[in-house]
Parts: C-alpha cells; structure tokens; sequence
DNA sequence: ACTTTGACTTGCA
DNA sequence: ATGCAAGCCAAAG
C-alpha cells in the first residue's frame, strides 16, 4: 500500500544515490511533514526489523549530518564504514553535507 | 488505558 | 550565541 508511511518512506531513500545522504526533516518535508521527523526515524528502525536490506538507511543522518542511527545497526561503526566505502566525506564524526547532501 | 520515550527539528528566551 | 521547550505521531512499558 503506497499510502502507507513508511512504504513512502522506504521508496524515498531507496532513491538516494551511492555516495550521497539526506536528512531525516527533509524526507519529512517531501513526504508532506515537516515537523514530523521522528515518524521517519521510526519507519527507518522499522527497516532495520524488518531486515530490508535493499533500502539504504544508512545514507539518512541528522540535519547536521551526525551519524544519529548508527546505534541501531548491527555495529556502532557500519553505519560510518558503509558511508566511507561509498566515498561520503566526514568531518570528524560527522558526515559533510555540503558535499554530499541529497534532496528529493 | 495511561505514561514515557524516541534513527528529529524549529523556535523562543 | 547557547540553552531549554514545544510539536509531531507511533510504539513499547
């Protein structure tokens, strides 16, 4: 059901391209929520349940670019070595989005 | 059934 | 400029 939050969710960051990122408040935005972040926080820890590899959740940071999920993956460090090995760019632990940031 | 917390962000003091 | 508070909606205790 595309209607489903979560499914637009998972569509929207099944978008992001290898080596990019976007922020929690700008899915929010697109999905027509500005101020309603944190459901798309849920939706990604839904993924990391639900076992859907195929969408990349770790290319989702804070709007500082922080690494603010990485404690819901199977390591602290994945989230950080998936990201590097894609060439994202950090400064010192967070990600640099004028590099890399992604907008739907 | 009620309370608390959370992969967030913005705004006001 | 920094710090605290509120808003959002859903899930877990």
């Amino acid at each position: 059901m595309t209607n489903d939050f979560y499914e637009r969710v998972y569509e929207l960051v099944r978008q992001i391209p290898s080596g990019r990122v976007t922020t929690y408040g700008h899915i929010a935005e697109a999905l027509g929520m500005r101020s309603s972040a944190r459901m798309v926080g849920w939706a990604l820890n839904a993924i990391a349940l639900r076992d859907r590899q195929d969408i990349p959740a770790h290319r989702v940071v804070n709007r500082f670019g922080a690494l603010s999920g990485r404690q819901h993956f199977e390591t602290p460090y994945a989230m950080r070595e998936r990201l590097e090995a894609e060439g994202v760019q950090f400064i010192g632990d967070e990600v640099d989005l004028s590099r890399h940031l992604w907008a739907p």
